[in-house]
DNA sequence: AACCAGGACGTGA
DNA sequence: TCACGTCATGGT
């Protein structure tokens, strides 16, 4: 196993837990269990998501309200915002300060993230249906490399690479990393060395966050499935 | 009962 | 640049 690449862990990773299918959407859930979480929101095998303008814009709330939260949480507060109808961009502008900091209440940092929320969704409306470029996406408030690139790959299917805690976490058990690595560090090491394809990162992120949601719990962990590939990178 | 979750911002070195 | 405090609810 030495100088093991990149796309061996993606191979590792989906011969272990199979095609994922992200982003969870409130009205596709349910048909397959997931090995973690309660949500059961996934379309494995399907990348033909969003669907509908409706769907693109659950999308992007739900990339803000994830902000170091936990997926559970801004499922509740999705639920709230559908329950007013609110998951169109005309609707939740015109909510209330009050209205919406209570329907993002459970996903917490309540009074933030009803900001980011209007921010985003201004300039939603200013890129009038057009693809925002990342750079259009960091100009808004509340919304940073993650969040970005989350939006552009997920919501607009465009191939962007997500790397999170999830990802420094596993890297970095891997020996490839220190958890210190920048975003931008860890984005490039991932792209390097994969296909610039839209399946693959939306995969590969999901399946590193299934992985390390089953492994990378904050507790000594014990890592069988990748412990073959760790400790050598090449060079 | 602490600990932490699919980050980002503001501030001060 | 970079490290650190802050934001807040809910599950384990």
């Amino acid at each position: 196993m030495n100088g093991a690449s990149v796309l061996d862990v993606y191979r590792i990773l989906s011969d272990a837990y199979g095609p994922q299918g992200w982003w969870p959407l409130l009205e596709v859930r349910g048909s397959q269990p997931t090995a973690t979480g309660t949500l059961k929101g996934y379309h494995p095998g399907d990348f033909s998501f969003p669907r509908t303008e409706r769907q693109r814009l659950e999308i992007c709330v739900g990339a803000i309200l994830t902000q170091n939260t936990a997926w559970p949480n801004v499922e509740k507060a999705l639920l709230n915002l559908e329950r007013l109808e609110a998951l169109m961009v005309t609707r939740l502008l015109a909510l209330s300060d009050a209205e919406l900091e209570d329907a993002v209440r459970p996903s917490g940092y309540f009074r933030s993230k009803r900001r980011k929320l209007r921010e985003w969704a201004l300039a939603h409306q200013d890129w009038a249906g057009r693809t925002p470029s990342r750079a259009d996406l960091l100009t808004v408030w509340g919304i940073g490399p993650e969040t970005a690139d989350s939006i552009r790959l997920y919501a607009y299917g465009q191939p962007e690479m997500v790397v999170d805690t999830y990802t420094r976490r596993l890297f970095a058990a891997l020996g490839w990393v220190r958890e210190t690595v920048s975003y931008d560090d860890l984005k490039e090491l991932c792209t390097r060395e994969l296909p610039l394809d839209v399946v693959v990162y939306q995969e590969f992120h999901a399946l590193m966050v299934e992985h390390a949601k089953r492994c990378y719990r904050r507790q000594p962990w014990r890592d069988d499935l990748l412990r073959d590939v760790g400790g050598r990178r090449g060079g």
